[in-house]
DNA sequence: GATCCACAGGAAATAGTGGCTT
DNA sequence: AAGCCACTATTTCCTGTGGATC
């Protein structure tokens, strides 16, 4: 029943995103940069907190990840330096407390690890200051996606004031926080702002000329029969370099994302292997895009709440009926009526409104705002970005299934 | 340029969940 | 068990917005 056919990959890893490269490229002023920041820190002395800002997919978290592994390397030369690392990812963390207890949790062994809810805020950090004082030495604490910290700031007050605060005393801890999103910088309170970002880092986008090389240097570990025969350029069986243009531009086109651009690689690739063909070809490619585009909408919706999804599932009967785009107090009733059918009961206009915007957020939706004036004054009309059968596909894999089955045509 | 429209979206209040401390 | 704590999801209330119209 199952049979080994691939024919293309020889290492499919090396297009993924854990893979780590032994060398960045078009990053080297970055890298330099970064180093000098870094260096009080094997000399053991107090070190900088650093803000790296970049859009994503420009290899911000790569790139720390990798200077990071060096330092540690370097750090075991000289025997006074104690050095630890902490990383965190801060996605689904909102405020300081939450940062500061998985910051506890990452110091603890799983036996010992607390909960995130019922703790006095001033004794998470205690317990915080404990583990970081019994660690000792120097401590580089690295927060990814630190935008999503949106409550409070005081998480950065306590960690950058820490020593001067009297809380610790036997460690020096260097944060390094990390941000797709610059003005989150301007959020922050002045104090913290000028200890936190004492240094600054901005990772640039990648142009379609560097992503065309990064797609070489990695197609040449990636595939059979390929190698590289200049930075941008392959002599290959497997792939061509129209193919690699088109995922290049790919992810060009809107962020200068290496992420995006490996990804459409990858996912071409297998497509090629499952159509059992001997190369990887544009049309696969295009697939790819089609695939790619596929994967992320039915995540977002996946991601929706459940009168998220209902609203969704308003929206798309409305879009059935030609009668988008239509205006939000146009889709209250029919809203409110699917609701009831569904078993819940419908949520306040005010929270519908922000319903319909996660939807456009997601990229499910379209919005168009409107002003007429004294005639009418502003509103926003939403309809489906997308081919109904496709949400609908999604929302038959969330709680709504159910409902969905029962009915036979929308 | 003042007025008007109708909603967007911010802010505060409330309800309910679940964990910690004593 | 009572009194904390923070969380999420929500409702209620209300101010702000920007173009059309006068």
């Amino acid at each position: 029943m199952f049979e080994r056919e691939n024919k293309i990959y020889k290492k499919r890893k090396v297009l993924q995103n854990e893979y780590q490269p032994e060398e960045f490229l078009g990053r080297k002023n970055e890298i330099q940069k970064y180093k000098s920041h870094l260096k009080p820190v094997i000399n053991g002395w107090q070190p900088n907190n650093i803000f790296i800002y970049g859009k994503t997919g420009v290899g911000k978290t790569a790139v720390t990840r990798y200077m990071l592994k060096h330092l540690e390397k370097d750090a075991q030369k000289y025997d006074d330096l104690n050095l630890n690392t902490i990383f965190l990812n801060c996605e689904g963390l909102n405020s300081s407390y939450q940062v500061t207890g998985s910051l506890v949790n990452k110091y603890r062994k799983p036996e010992n690890k607390i909960n995130l809810k019922g703790y006095d805020s001033r004794k998470l950090y205690e317990m915080l200051f404990q583990e970081i004082e019994k660690t000792g030495g120097t401590q580089i604490i690295v927060l990814d996606e630190i935008d999503h910290i949106q409550k409070d700031d005081s998480i950065f007050y306590q960690l950058t004031r820490a020593r001067e605060n009297n809380e610790i005393t036997e460690s020096h801890i260097g944060i390094i926080g990390i941000s797709n999103d610059f003005s989150f910088r301007d959020t922050l309170s002045p104090k913290v702002k000028s200890s936190l970002c004492e240094k600054e880092l901005q990772f640039p986008a990648y142009d379609a000329y560097e992503l065309k090389k990064i797609l070489v240097q990695r197609s040449e570990k990636a595939f059979y029969n390929t190698e590289k025969t200049s930075e941008n350029k392959i002599n290959s069986e497997i792939i061509s370099g129209a193919v690699l243009d088109l995922c290049a531009a790919y992810g060009a086109k809107d962020s200068g994302d290496a992420r995006q651009a490996l990804d459409l690689l990858m996912e071409s690739a297998d497509i090629a292997v499952d159509k059992k063909s001997d190369a990887v070809k544009e049309e696969h490619v295009e697939k790819g895009k089609i695939e790619l585009k596929r994967g992320r909408i039915e995540e977002g919706i996946a991601g929706l709440t459940m009168h998220g999804h209902i609203v969704l599932y308003t929206l798309l009967t409305l879009e059935r009926d030609n009668e988008t785009p239509v205006r939000t107090r146009d889709i209250r009733p029919r809203y409110t009526a699917i609701s009831k059918k569904v078993g819940e009961e419908p949520i306040s206009p005010r929270r519908m409104r922000d319903r319909l915007g996660e939807l456009a957020m997601v990229g499910v939706a379209d919005v168009t705002e409107k002003n007429l004036g004294s005639r009418g004054g502003s509103f926003r009309e939403y309809s489906l970005n997308m081919s109904d059968e496709l949400v609908l596909e999604a929302l038959k894999k969330t709680e709504l299934s159910d409902f969905l089955k029962g009915r036979k045509e929308i």
